[in-house]
DNA sequence: GGCGGGTGGCTTTTT
DNA sequence: GCCACCCGCC
């Protein structure tokens, strides 16, 4: 660590030379007006307000570049932060390719996390850490909560450790060490919040470990309590960058306020547009008030869009329009007008996946007059994870290749987190929280009693749990088969622990020992589930990851931080993801599915966070629109599946705020007297003249209220209609056709559901309306 | 210690 | 409707 000046230095190095040169800037002339008055504003505060799509990321990474040409600081100078490992890499890469050089000298571009790592590793003593502290994942810090509120013998059915949890972690976002959570805040956690957060400290203070916000909080406190500190590196850092600010929580803010103090050289980019991220701490407020934090700042405010046709960009300001005390930016464009956003409402949620995977299907050929779409041009966005099952199902019955972006991440795995936890015992024997994931697992016959004699052994000793089973056994407090597995366990992580400070042991070998040995490969080995196979799979990618890494410390810590999700098998795929998961990325074509009040914007929202809430689900819906570059496809369903139950919907809310002159309204198949058998009910080729119903004034909060029925209620009419007709259409033993299971043959008929042996899926129960006679099928 | 059944609860997610 | 968690039994 003491070299770390020194390295910076000489990293820094081979680009000083050139940077200290000043030459011409020939990127300047790549630039917009706006774009390059962002650039070259170096000095005092700039806040660039950069809406989708309006080259932000160029402008970035180009002031960078400007900021090293015009010698005003050396790589190492310079402090960049991004929310994700994602952006920063792609800083990183673009400000490389501007140079014509790989950058290796800019330690500080990073995301918030790793870089407050990296200081904390340089000064823990200061709030009680050693340099070499673990970082816990949501798992650990769980499984610790709920230690302590055991201990305190608190009823975790009423007062959940994952209630705490949040709790925590939102006073972490606003930086509140336990003596600093406000009065207000007492009752938090039936009156015992406050306490526990002490206690959760003390512990991990104890563990020599942080969790993800402390790794702000404790980098805030040493700047707070250390001026000689905080100074050196408002000297050093002589510009500072961030993307995304309107993402960033009181915690991050303050962090940036410290270091931006003296010379105010701080640029900060963002949308308040797109922030999204309140439901986690992300604070609007801290990008609308920047100019009255930092007086005499620089408003720069990106326009030009290079995305999206004027049709889309004209129905996301509709939409947006809708919000209060916005920053206020007009988004533009020199592109063809292109097609209408396209608006389709179905009859239930699996229609409404159906009509989108056959409408993906002709895209693909090239359709109502549009190019032929790729797939890999094609993204589904979502505003809740379970909405893509709909998608998913349909999807795998006609054949149509998707990948699902987001989902439990590589590093969340239960088998990696296994194996790391492995590793990090090795590494660290008093690594507790390690030890007890892994000490049962594979099994060892230590059940919960074992456990807990190693626990009350460690604490009467005042030793670690390694330590603690290596006393309970020695003492024979435990004995038997149990305690000879244990014995064994704990003399391989003291060997496997030597092996690792062995220069001669290549640690990607020590790892697969550790695995092998361990018996941990074994167990999944023996695992007849369809998944285990998979699990194998990972942990040998696992190990193979390794050999990028100098040791396995190393290894664990770029896990802990960094460690993504990115397993691209090629192939032309659909992408379906949550809304959240797109921002930042674009498509030709994308689809807003389910557009319906409660579902979006979703009811939890509003009942926790009223108009708040509301308005951020508003911004939502233009992230979602401003995703698309030419074809954007919205629609929703008179009836969804809720926790279930059949409910029926209403239109979105913001619906209603979509302009009606950018808007088509496409012909719902199987909806308005249509009906799967009736002529022409694929609908697909059917642009429709009398779509002027659905353009009228508040067509559809009429419809809306036509169909609507509380909350709960069984939709009778509607269905009464469609399931007489189904009922008298079907008997025993007749040949029908179900969108999810294929064809079959009906065994009996109970009321509105008949029981069919299906060809492929077997014998189920399915609600008559969602069969029709095999001779029927439209398409 | 491992399993099966019952119960409750349910967005969004990065680091 | 599905999943995760807890409890109780073997």
């Amino acid at each position: 660590m003491s070299s770390f000046d020194e390295m910076d230095a000489f990293e820094g190095a081979s680009l000083s030379s050139r940077a200290m040169a000043p030459r011409g800037a020939p990127y300047l002339d790549e630039l917009n007006p706006a774009q390059r008055q962002a650039v070259e504003a170096l000095d005092g505060p700039v806040l660039m307000l950069a809406g989708a799509g309006t080259g932000k990321t160029k402008a970035l990474t180009t002031r960078i570049v400007h900021l090293l040409n015009t010698g005003r600081a050396r790589p190492n100078e310079i402090l960049a932060v991004t929310f994700t490992n994602k952006a920063a890499r792609e800083m990183k890469d673009r400000v490389g390719r501007l140079l014509g050089q790989q950058i290796e000298g800019m330690p500080w571009l990073g995301t918030f996390h790793s870089i407050c790592v990296k200081l904390l590793r340089r000064h823990a003593e200061l709030v009680g850490l050693k340099t070499n502290f673990t970082i816990l994942d949501t798992d650990d810090q769980l499984r610790l909560l709920k230690q302590l509120v055991q201990a305190a013998s608190i009823d975790d059915k009423r007062w959940p450790a994952r209630m705490l949890l949040g709790i925590i972690d939102q006073w972490k976002n606003r930086c509140w060490t336990p003596d600093k959570v406000p009065a207000g805040e007492a009752g938090a956690y039936n009156n015992r919040g406050v306490e526990l957060y002490a206690q959760y400290q003390a512990r991990l203070k104890e563990l020599n470990a942080v969790d993800f916000g402390d790794l702000l909080v404790h980098v805030v406190t040493i700047f707070q309590t250390h001026d000689d500190v905080l100074e050196q590196y408002r000297r050093w850092f002589r510009y500072i960058l961030v993307d995304e600010y309107q993402d960033t929580n009181v915690a991050q803010y303050m962090w940036l306020r410290l270091l931006a103090g003296g010379h105010r050289n701080i640029c900060c980019v963002g949308d308040d547009d797109q922030s999204i991220y309140g439901w986690r701490g992300a604070e609007v407020g801290n990008i609308l008030r920047f100019e009255k934090d930092f007086p005499g700042a620089q408003v720069v405010r990106l326009e030009q869009n290079y995305r999206s046709t004027p049709h889309i960009l004209a129905a996301a300001s509709g939409v947006i329009r809708g919000n209060e005390g916005r920053l206020g930016k007009e988004l533009w464009t020199e592109a063809q007008e292109g097609e209408k956003v396209r608006l389709i409402g179905h009859w239930d949620g699996e229609e409404e996946a159906r009509w989108i995977g056959e409408e993906i299907e002709s895209m693909q050929q090239g359709t109502r007059g549009m190019r032929p779409f790729g797939l890999d041009e094609i993204a589904i966005l979502v505003r809740a994870s379970h909405q893509m099952r709909a998608f998913e199902d349909r999807f795998l019955t006609i054949g149509l290749p998707y990948r699902v972006i987001g989902g439990p991440r590589f590093y969340e795995r239960m088998e990696i987190r296994d194996a790391m936890a492995y590793f990090r015992v090795v590494i660290s024997p008093e690594d507790d929280l390690a030890f007890e994931r892994i000490v049962n697992t594979p099994k060892r016959g230590l059940g919960d009693k074992a456990q807990q004699t190693i626990q009350r052994t460690a604490r009467e000793n005042g030793v670690n749990l390694v330590e603690g089973a290596r006393i309970a056994v020695g003492e024979k407090r435990l004995t038997g088969k149990g305690a000879a597995q244990l014995s064994f366990l704990v003399d391989n992580i003291a060997r496997w622990g030597r092996m690792a400070g062995d220069r001669d042991v290549d640690h990607t070998e020590l790892a697969g020992l550790i695995l092998d040995e361990s018996g941990y490969t074994e167990m999944w080995q023996n695992d007849k589930t369809p998944e285990a196979p998979g699990r194998l799979e990972n942990l040998k990618e696992l190990v193979n990851h390794l050999e990028e890494f100098e040791n396995l410390q190393g290894f664990l810590e770029h896990v802990s931080l960094v460690m993504d999700n990115e397993s691209d098998d090629g192939g032309q795929k659909v992408s379906i993801m949550t809304l959240h998961a797109a921002k930042g990325l674009e498509f030709p074509a994308v689809f807003l599915p389910g557009w319906e009040d409660g579902l979006f914007p979703s009811q939890r929202s509003m009942d926790e966070s009223g108009l708040k809430g509301v308005e951020e689900e508003r911004r939502l819906a233009y992230v979602g629109i401003t995703r698309a570059e030419e074809l954007c496809t919205i629609s929703f369903a008179g009836n969804r599946r809720v926790f279930g139950q059949w409910q029926s919907q209403m239109p979105s809310r913001f619906i209603d705020e979509l302009p009606e002159a950018h808007v088509e309204v496409l012909t719902p198949p199987g909806l308005y007297g249509g009906g799967y058998g009736a002529a022409g009910a694929s609908g697909i080729e059917t642009r429709v003249a009398e779509a002027n119903v659905y353009n009228s004034p508040g067509w559809k909060r009429l419809q809306a209220r036509r169909d609507h029925r509380p909350v709960g209620q069984p939709a009778e009419t509607r269905h009464a209609v469609i399931d007489s007709q189904a009922i008298s259409a079907h008997t025993v033993g007749e040949r029908v056709f179900h969108q999810k299971f294929g064809y079959g043959r009906i065994e009996a008929i109970e009321g509105d559901k008949l029981e069919i042996a299906f060809e492929k899926a077997g014998v189920k129960k399915v609600v008559a309306k969602f069969v029709m006679g095999a001779d029927d099928i439209p398409f």
